[in-house]
DNA sequence: GTCTATTTTTAGCCTTAGCTAAATCACAAG
DNA sequence: CTTGTGATTTAGCTAAGGCTAAAAATAGAC
């Protein structure tokens, strides 16, 4: 008995559940609340849910305490997040998704493939290192790449700089990015961070400007041009 | 209330059923062991799935008589069938798998993927009419060529005939015909017929030849060259 | 420090899709 | 027409993963 050599299919939403208290917690603890809104699910229902991640090694977990992964959770939750992006590459790539559409295909897939698929699709795909959305794509070993960019919100004005990542996942927002071209890739001039409201004024390549509210603002990632 | 629309997510396992029942009873009626022995399922649990599918409309079912689809179950399992061998052509010939390995990977795909993923993946691999062993794929609207070809145990002694088709599914079946290279596309002449053990008899293209008891001989499908 | 509002947990229930063991049916052989 | 055997169904159980309503703990406001 005992937990110990790991690697038994592992009930599919349990998947979700250690991947989104990676999303939520990174290092720290995410309060029961918050999992259970993110998964649409009671959260009564994460108490009894918390116990079994528990049993299983993934999370630590203490009543009125809130959960954190284990150095296992976290590693189930990398493993989810490259399937994941791996996924989403595909499919915009090579099915031709819009930018909004891919995340909801790959959730449902990322519960269906193996790990040879997995490591066939990365080799097929050229083994990117970033998704569709800039977010960088755990390796088979497990390793993250450290983020090295920052939220538009929070450069100053007169700079030059490169779009590294749209981190948001409604689809609204990714369909208002993707029309106008503000992703990955682009580079912008920051005109105006107006303190007032946190809207910040950028130009593209084109010459066409765009103001963009907080919401939008904090979703963007971007560093400075030298 | 009523069934009606149709269309909803229909429930994974579900798809299976249909899907089984469609390769067991073809128009006829399929009896609870077999379907049972196919799912790797207790008997006793087939009663009450049955129960449920004819309540969905997809078999029409009569206790002590077995049970066979209706047209939408038909309709039902041809979209499963649709799914599962487009999704081994792309395993195949994209993911570098091997051909007795597809099908495992397939099975559990072709729960997870939707029907625009479906058609995307048709476009993505030029629309084929066969998968990598050779079989029809259903198309969009549901029409599934009519099968053209017929075992290679059935055949007479001294003619030339194409490979169109390996009908089964075991892995080793699969990896000793895959290695011979009697595979759909290949030409062969019939050398010998033996009436005492059914074992046929042919010659490969390069001049290598090959003797093929009962089982093998009754998978692989062929048509007559002129 | 107390008290109230918000979180979180407990208790008990539901559904799905399985299982085993025991009963029942169908059919073919006498 | 009876009977035995194998196929099928019924009955009752299990485990996951949800839910609601009610109870308990925490934390923030005074």
């Amino acid at each position: 008995m005992g937990e110990s050599t790991a690697a038994q299919p592992l009930s599919s939403s349990i998947g979700d559940y250690v991947k989104i208290i990676w999303e939520l917690a990174g290092s720290g603890a995410a309060s029961t609340t918050e999992i259970a809104a993110r998964l649409s699910v009671a959260p009564a229902s994460l108490t009894k849910m918390l116990g079994r991640l528990q049993e299983l090694g993934l999370v630590s977990y203490e009543r009125y305490r809130g959960a954190s992964l284990t150095e296992r959770g976290r590693a189930e939750a990398l493993r989810s997040v490259r399937r994941h992006r791996l996924i989403e590459t595909f499919l915009l790539e090579h099915l031709g998704y819009s930018w909004q559409d891919v995340h909801e295909e790959a959730e449902r897939l990322e519960h269906a493939v193996s790990d040879n698929f997995t490591e066939r699709l990365a080799e097929f795909l050229g083994h990117p290192a970033r998704d569709p959305h800039g977010a960088p794509i755990p390796g088979a070993d497990g390793v993250l790449a450290a983020e090295d960019s920052f939220p538009l919100g929070e450069v100053m004005a007169g700079g030059r700089v490169h779009v590294t990542r749209v981190h948001n996942e409604e689809a609204p927002v990714l369909a208002y990015l993707g029309e106008r071209g503000l992703v990955p890739g682009r580079s912008l001039e920051v005109k105006e961070v107006r303190e007032l409201d946190g809207v910040v004024t950028v130009e593209d390549e084109e010459g066409v400007s765009h103001s963009l509210g907080g919401p939008l603002a904090r979703s963007i990632f971007v560093r400075l041009l030298s």
